[in-house]
DNA sequence: GGTATCTGTTAATTTTTGGTTAATTTTTAT
DNA sequence: ATAAAAATTAACCAAAAATTAACAGATACC
């Protein structure tokens, strides 16, 4: 589950970003309403945390656009104001809930979670890929339902592909994806990740491989293949006539 | 077992609260009802205590809007006033059950006991994986039908595990459940636990562990593989001759 | 074809995290 | 008040992951 909070006073942003940490939830945080704007028309987060006062732009602004360009990502709206005209009006433009400051710590967490149950109409967030599926809640990988042992950089760079799947990224987007900006490792980092993640990947997949190289630009996950969709031929008698006339 | 107290006397709340702890619920605790409210409609607590004189509401109101949001939380209610009129208004309203002020620390358990059993519907609430079996009601944990002793917190490690099966919890949020925020420990204390948990464990189920690392993330309980399952073989001449040794 | 640039792969190194034990403090029961 | 049990901290080692570095292989462009 991932959530982007667009929140400019550091104090408050600390503290919902270690409370929903430490509920499982990937944070990613900007102090711009702009870029906020930009990064949540971008990628697909399962909840939006928008704070009204922002230094360059009316956080009803960021709603209002957000929805303006049909991005349905439910978005929590978070007010020192109590005025509950403010209320009426952020649920108006198509909030989905609200809180005022000061919070409560196991208030935001119940309707965050409460929130993105509601969206997600309970169903699970399971992204398909051929023979893959990747669980975004339990944050696990499956292929032909067996469970693929990934690492922490590696099951974050699989997620990222899924969730933009179909559309190139650069090694720059894993890398402000992955470490949030600070303490960034060399770009070269993403290549030894997406060679680590294909290994293990094709490894149960008998050489397949989704996950494509743009040269010059990035990397892409696409949609399989009607080919690849297929299960593997349990190796029987064929192998065995292959074997017999390759001897 | 997780319950939510609404109760502004901080003398009733605290024994309460040390009552119900020392049977194993983790009690969270607010003193007024609109909070009460907003927390009950959005957590999903196995029981909430509610107190009529609150300093905001009147408690029957809290409950009467619970209804009307459609929360079936087993309800229970706490009043000083000892008027049957007052009984049957509660209970009609949807209240589960009705204790007076001053009450008995045993009733007050025994009762709690109760209403959650009856809301679970009778069907006992078992967690089983592979050859071990959580009672949730009971707080116990069983073997092949061997008892385990387990102490509170190694306990309440186990049950969060089985309530979330298949997920990965972080140290984070087991802190969170096991210490309701306030006064946490370090994280470290969960390895140790989860140390202290395995050891206990692996000790009957001869070297087998089913609560599985997560590098980086966390720890799972995961269902067991079907060689799990199988009860070890008995070991015979081994035992007879130790037991004669003995004897 | 040559070459500069980008990518794939592996190995070596550093950093982080987890497992375990023992010592200490706190809680509980008697 | 005391003993026993449990919880917590501290310290250490081992394991795993992240990162870097080095080099081999591809690709685009001239």
């Amino acid at each position: 589950m991932r959530i982007l909070l667009v929140e400019d006073d550091s104090d408050t942003a600390k503290i919902i970003e270690t409370t929903l940490r430490s509920e499982g939830f990937v944070v990613d945080i900007t102090d711009l309403g702009e870029d906020g704007l930009e990064i949540g028309k971008l990628y697909d987060y399962d909840l939006i945390i928008l704070d009204l006062m922002l230094p360059d732009m009316d956080g009803y602004e960021v709603l209002r656009r957000l929805r303006a360009s049909h991005i349905i990502t439910p978005i929590l709206i978070l007010s020192g104001l109590n005025e509950s005209s403010d209320k009426v009006k952020g649920l108006g433009f198509g909030a989905d809930d609200y809180l005022t400051k000061p919070f409560n710590k196991n208030e935001l967490t119940a309707r965050v979670q409460a929130i993105i149950r509601r969206s997600k109409g309970h169903a699970e967030s399971i992204v398909r890929t051929g023979r893959m599926a990747i669980n975004l809640q339990a944050r696990t990988v499956e292929i032909d339902g067996r469970l693929i042992r990934l690492t922490g950089k590696e099951y974050g760079i699989l997620e990222l592909l899924s969730l933009r799947k179909g559309s190139t990224l650069t090694k720059e987007m894993f890398l402000n994806h992955l470490y949030g900006g600070i303490d960034e490792p060399e770009l070269k980092i993403i290549d030894v990740f997406i060679c680590k993640l294909r290994k293990k990947l094709s490894d149960v997949l008998d050489g397949q491989n989704y996950i494509e190289t743009v040269w010059g630009r990035g990397y892409v996950l696409r949609e399989a293949t009607e080919e690849q969709k297929k299960e593997p031929p349990k190796l029987e008698a064929p192998i065995l006539g292959k074997l017999a006339s390759q001897g």
